[in-house]
DNA sequence: CGAAAATTTGACATGACTCAACTGGAGTGG
DNA sequence: CCACTCCAGTTGAGTCATGTCAAATTTTCG
């Protein structure tokens, strides 16, 4: 196994000497998924927390009539999985499913325990990743009550320029909240624009 | 200072003995604001978490055109304050404004630090307080996505029943996304149907 | 290659916005 | 206590953004 990348992640925001990055590294076991496999079905109780070290995957609910509402993208270097079910180990109100072939590195509820009794810094490391996922749902909010679908369009291409390459523009569109044949057309217009 | 509302809150998520109970009641200051002052300006670093003892306000942020976007009412019993903000101790991208004279119970980022140490278990009650944070908002991005700004109104009018009462309608109006004069003809519709 | 899925295109329908005018209540000053 | 002003809220006409439905086209993949 590989931990070299969640290795230099994590030092991007504690640092760690050998001793720790070695106990570190020995809690995360390797999982892999082929494209269209499930990490985690919408009931489940997510029991680990995955890092991806190569591959692409969404994160979706359904509602009441079957359409998929993507909610977020994960690549490289993000933690997949349902943060919510985990922490409080209820079952997961989401799927989350590899859209290309993933490679994951995985840590289980209790291991991330023991680090954090034996580590204590790595409680801070998992809290800074929460508060970014919270301030990062902040602005998706606001940008979705202050501005039109193709100013979303726009911005997401900016923060996401490799998307339309990676990720299938159904998907795309579900997570701006617009139809596929919707976003067909904006694609169109805002391409001529650019 | 009157902290019986703010203990008994606590001691939905953890245990206190009664020496816990008053290190925590001693940390807190209280504050009171008129209608219309303001908790917290954008651009200021949140000093401050503060808890609402009476009263009701509003977290919102300006456009670029200068259009108030609602993004929460804090009512009695809710944690108030740019949690972000607070926690990184950078500027605040939302402001906070009292919409009823309102009181406050206040802890400083230090101070709560402070706690942290001597009762680590109040660690564990922030962090629930911010999980929560993190799901009502996801929530709250899974209804934009999925639901029309009608079924989006009768569902805050069913976790808010208070709403129409308490907040001004403009407030309503750009918590849910839509402008003043659809919200008074949604209201009417939905009116009529019940 | 062939079937299924994704994407594109076009006609039409509707939800939500803009603008403008009107109503009614809450101060404020005379 | 009245007249005046100032907002918040309402109403209606016209418009634009986005959705729906249906069909054509392209891509994916067994």
């Amino acid at each position: 196994m590989n931990a070299q990348l969640l290795i230099s992640n994590v030092l991007k925001h504690i640092s760690l000497d050998d001793e720790e990055k070695k106990l570190f590294a020995s809690l995360f076991t390797s999982k892999s998924l082929r494209s269209g496999e499930f990490l985690i079905h919408e009931g489940d109780v997510c029991k680990y927390e995955s890092f991806v070290v190569i591959g692409c995957l969404k994160a979706y609910k359904e509602d009441a009539e079957g359409n998929e509402h993507v909610l977020d993208f994960l690549i490289e270097e993000w933690w997949a999985d349902d943060l919510y079910s985990f922490l409080t180990q209820t079952p997961s109100k989401s799927s989350v499913r590899a859209i290309e072939d993933t490679k994951l590195l995985q840590i289980s509820k209790d291991d991330l325990e023991t680090l954090y009794q034996r580590v204590p810094k790595f409680e801070r490391f998992f809290r800074l990743l929460f508060q970014k996922a919270y301030i990062a749902q902040r602005e998706q909010i606001n940008q979705m009550l202050s501005i039109s679908a193709e100013e979303r369009y726009i911005q997401f291409l900016k923060r996401k320029p490799y998307a339309l390459e990676r990720f299938p523009q159904k998907d795309i569109a579900s997570y701006l909240g617009v139809t596929p044949q919707f976003f067909s057309s904006l694609k169109k217009k805002v391409g001529q624009l650019m």
